[in-house]
DNA sequence: GACCAGGCACATC
DNA sequence: GATGTGCATGGT
């Protein structure tokens, strides 16, 4: 037990339990389920993870658009494409030379150990499956978590640049956070459910893009009401 | 022309 | 362990 953090109260963490759902449901009631990931596979969802490292999402679609063009959602189609030839089809989303790199080691695993198959290396338990993506050179927390929730469709919170904004903001924990803190803050007070978690990161994300910081906009933040609780 | 966007690895102290 | 830096495009 490396707890250095003193845990709250069981009254605190109900109290912040409720906060979370009513958050989720005023996210959801204003801007309706997310249908979350945008992506047509379970590929995509992982190149996609990978593609949006720091990027916005608007760039990673034109990049995912143009490896669809070039028949390149596919797992042999990935670890067939010279290097170089594949970061220039991820042009638009940044970062081209080293996200191909990533890319290519992310396939590698898939291809080295699972035989090709997605679907094997999620068979995995999730903390394995965890640990295994992140023993990938280019896939850290946030990208790991996206692609077991997203992809793999199993039950884990993923945090991202949003989620420790607007629960800074809002009081949940504070803005220098670690990035299991803020994960356990959301699974310690939540039902362990893929569907709950899937589309709260999703509104948390929608929330972030299109109210954060942007003024006047902000104040139409479904999540207003929550501030300084 | 800054500043930001659904991070991550690596060097350095 | 904490902090700084490179990686790069496209929108605001």
């Amino acid at each position: 037990m490396k707890s250095r953090e003193k845990q709250p109260s069981p009254k605190k963490k109900a109290k912040e339990s409720k906060a979370l759902i009513e958050m989720y449901e005023a996210m959801l009631s204003a801007l309706g389920p997310r249908g979350w990931w945008p992506a047509d596979s379970k590929l995509e969802v992982c190149v996609g993870a990978i593609l949006t490292q720091n990027t916005a999402w608007r760039n990673v679609k034109r990049a995912i658009a143009n490896l669809s063009e070039a028949g390149c959602l596919s797992v042999r189609a990935l670890a067939d494409i010279p290097e170089p030839e594949l970061a220039r089809l991820i042009v638009p989303s940044g970062y081209y030379n080293i996200k191909a790199k990533r890319l290519k080691n992310f396939i590698s695993l898939v291809t080295d150990e699972y035989g090709g198959s997605l679907n094997k290396l999620f068979k995995l338990p999730v903390g394995d499956l965890r640990n295994k993506l992140l023993s990938v050179n280019g896939v850290g927390k946030e990208t790991a978590d996206s692609i077991i929730l997203y992809a793999a469709e199993k039950p884990i919170f993923v945090v991202d640049a949003y989620t420790k904004r607007i629960g800074a903001r809002h009081g949940l924990f504070s803005a220098d956070s670690e990035y299991e803190a803020m994960r356990e803050f959301f699974t310690e007070r939540l039902p362990e459910d893929v569907k709950l978690y899937n589309e709260y990161h999703a509104l948390i994300v929608c929330v972030g893009n299109r109210y954060c910081g942007r003024l006047p906009d902000c104040a139409a933040c479904p999540l207003g009401s929550f501030l300084k609780r």
